[in-house]
DNA sequence: CACCATGTTCCTTG
DNA sequence: CCAAGGAACATGGT
C-alpha cells in the first residue's frame, strides 16, 4: 500500500483518533519489526506516554510523544514497507492475522498488521536524516530536482525512486509522473533538460495531491474489517457503501497491454532496477 | 508450479 | 571509491 499518498491518507485517518491519547500496554507479535532489535527498550519509552502529534515524512509516520510524568519529548517513526496497514478499533474486535503490534488505548485498541512483515517500528527520528524535500512543499521545485539529477546516468526512473532525491515517490507514483510529463523512464536522468524538470517536478505535485484527494475521499480498508481488505494492495479500492469502483485510476502503473488513454497504443512494461516500469512509448521519450 | 507484488538494505561486480 | 545490479527479507494473490 505504501508510498506517499497512502501514508499520508492514513496520517490524516490517525491523527485524530491518536493525537492526546495515552498508550497503554504495548504487545509486539514479531519482533523483528521493532528496531533497534529492543522490544522491552520500545515498551519502556512509550507505555504511559501521551501522542502529541501524528505526522509523516515521505513514506514514515512520524509520531511525537510525551514519556509519563515527565516534560521532555519524543519520537518514534512507523514505516508500512509493503504490506503494512494500522487502524484504531474497537479492544473487542478480533486481531487480524498478521498483527505485529498492538497498542492498548482503553476502550480502543491500535493494531499494527502486516502480511510481509518488511514493515518497522523505530525508536528515534535518525532514520529520517537524508531524506529528501517533501514533494509537495513549497522546498520542492523544478530547480531542486534538477540539481538532484544533474550529473546521474541512472534511468530517471529509477533516480526517483532514491528518496534522498525527492521524499516518499514510489514504484507507481514514478511510472505515473513520468507518464504525466511525458517523459521516457529510460532517459538518463542528468540529461532531462530544463523544461522537462519542471514538467517532471509539477507532474509528481499532481499525481501525488490527486492521489491523496482521492484517498481523503474514500473509507480505508483493513484486512479484518468487514466487508473491506480484499484487495490486498491498497487501503482504498471500492467503496463498499455503493459497490462502486472508486479505485485510483492509473494511466500507466498495472495496465501493460492495455492501450494508452491518450493515444491508444498498448502500454509496455518493462524491468529496472528489478522493478516493473510502465510507460507508453508513443507518448512519452 | 510459475510469476507477480506499493520497499529497503546488503552484497557483489564492474 | 562509486555506481549498478541482484538477492534477500516473508508472505500472499493470480
Amino acid at each position: 500500500m505504501p508510498e506517499l499518498p497512502e501514508v499520508e491518507v492514513l496520517r490524516r485517518h490517525l491523527a485524530p483518533r491518536l493525537e492526546g491519547r495515552r498508550l497503554g500496554d504495548i504487545r509486539c507479535f514479531k519482533p523483528r519489526i521493532i528496531r533497534p532489535h529492543a522490544e522491552a527498550e520500545l515498551k519502556e519509552a512509550l507505555m504511559g506516554a501521551r501522542v502529541t502529534r501524528v505526522g509523516r515524512r515521505g513514506k514514515y509516520l512520524v509520531f511525537d510523544y510525551q514519556p509519563a510524568g515527565r516534560d521532555e519529548h519524543g519520537t518514534w517513526l512507523a514505516h508500512l514497507g509493503m504490506t503494512g496497514r494500522m487502524d484504531v478499533q474497537p479492544a473487542s474486535r478480533p486481531l487480524p492475522r498478521h498483527v505485529v503490534v498492538t497498542v492498548d488505548l482503553g476502550e480502543d485498541r491500535w493494531v499494527f498488521e502486516d502480511a510481509r512483515g518488511f514493515g518497522r517500528w523505530i525508536l528515534g527520528r535518525e532514520a529520517l536524516t537524508g531524506m529528501g524535500p517533501e514533494p509537495l512543499s513549497e522546498a520542492f521545485t523544478a530547480s531542486v530536482l534538477a540539481a538532484g539529477l544533474r550529473g546521474s546516468r541512472q534511468p530517471i526512473k529509477v533516480r526517483l525512486l532514491d528518496q534522498s532525491l525527492v521524499a516518499g515517490v514510489g514504484n507507481i507514483y514514478a511510472s505515473e509522473a513520468l507518464y504525466r510529463a511525458r517523459i521516457s523512464p529510460h532517459r538518463a536522468a542528468g540529461r532531462l533538460t530544463g523544461k522537462q524538470c519542471e514538467e517532471l517536478c509539477a507532474a509528481l505535485r499532481e499525481v501525488l495531491t490527486e492521489a491523496v484527494a482521492l484517498g481523503s475521499s474514500l473509507p480505508l480498508q483493513f484486512s479484518n474489517a468487514s466487508g473491506g481488505g480484499t484487495d490486498g494492495l491498497f487501503y482504498y479500492g471500492r467503496d463498499p457503501a455503493d459497490g462502486s469502483s472508486a479505485g485510483e485510476t492509473f494511466q500507466v502503473y498495472g495496465r501493460a497491454g492495455c492501450p494508452c488513454r491518450q493515444c491508444g497504443r498498448p502500454i509496455r512494461r518493462w524491468i529496472q532496477a528489478g522493478r516493473s516500469t510502465f510507460a507508453c512509448s508513443g507518448c512519452q521519450r
